[in-house]
DNA sequence: CTATACATGTAACTAGTTACATGATTTA
DNA sequence: TAAATCATGTAACTAGTTACATGTATAG
């Protein structure tokens, strides 16, 4: 599950009660994800038990005691590992937004093939769908009705696979190298 | 559930087993969709019980009988309701295509007016995102560390947006106007 | 002989949404 | 006096994934 890493991450920050997760999340990570208060608190009490945050219970007059949560080191080297681990192949853009969010310097080289991969996925998806794009819609102008229809999906297929890629070139061309004398 | 809409969509333009319809999402609905067969079984046979597909079964030698579904008057009133509503206000770009692929032509209409609100949704992100950009990374070849990580990842929430508004223009460019004489 | 296509499903699980429930403080 | 912010959660549900289970025909 990546909303946990999610959570690590914003965690390894700075710490927080549930809240001000669900807060951040609609801010800075809601920029591409968002989660309810509800399932953040579920997932907060499960990684609770599973040893990734803990949290300190702090008393406040006239509001509900408050859990502010913070990252164990478990939760850290837990968080560390899943970055450097290739995720799956459908190039999930939430999970690599994460990982790149969450990176430490020497998670880098890890992230930069991470990326690498990613891009080739989306890459290989935005000609694909472009091959049938020229096959099965050759005169674009001239379609009417539920072709066109059609054809107006597929588009979105091809300017979404290739907007991710474009994203992609931009975090490669920002992120540091770590051999600058060759280049990539 | 938009599955069973997107089911709905691929079963008016023809009839089908599920392992017909697993296919063609693999391919067509794909491009912006991916359904497992055993969503996709257990889905047709929840839309059976509620009246909206129905199947006949029909033996063959060497395989399993198989049930090949067709949409029923029921479910083409449901689907083309569907279409005519407005949805949530979280611009799911997977339901505005699945809308876009099965809108008949007296569905335009309503269909334009919905494509024009998704695409204000995303515009005004864009311009949220765009000025988080700004005002908070005012010289973003400048940056370094987990500030630059923070501003690729809003970087690609600015280019996913803008992609979605940009694929939006050329939708609304593209499908018939209701009235050609006064322009939008 | 191995993989792919055809064809169906169940069971167990994880992820996420919607509705409900409580209650004080501050701002408009 | 109404709405927003702070602060927590439960219960019921819908959506989607992963693992398991079965079996033939055909193409390489």
């Amino acid at each position: 599950m990546a909303l946990e890493h999610a959570l690590l991450v914003s965690l390894s920050e700075r710490s927080g009660t549930g809240y001000q997760l669900t807060r951040r999340f609609d801010r800075s990570i809601g920029h591409w994800w968002r989660a309810s208060h509800q399932q953040i608190y579920k997932t907060l009490g499960r990684m609770t038990e599973n040893g990734l945050v803990t949290y300190v219970e702090q008393a406040q007059d006239g509001k509900p005691d408050k859990k502010v949560y913070s990252i164990t080191d478990t939760g850290r080297k837990t968080l560390s590992e899943w970055i450097r681990t290739p995720g799956t192949d459908t190039g999930d853009r939430r999970e690599l937004a994460t990982k790149i969010r969450g990176a430490a310097p020497s998670d880098l080289p890890d992230l930069r093939a991470e990326v690498h991969r990613i891009r080739a996925l989306h890459a290989e998806r935005a000609e694909l769908f472009r091959s049938f794009e020229s096959r099965d819609y050759p005169h674009p102008d001239a379609l009417s009705g539920a072709e066109l229809q059609q054809y107006l999906v597929l588009r979105g297929g091809v300017l979404s696979e290739q907007g991710t890629v474009d994203w992609l070139d931009e975090v490669l061309a920002a992120l540091p190298s770590p051999s600058p004398t060759s280049a990539d």
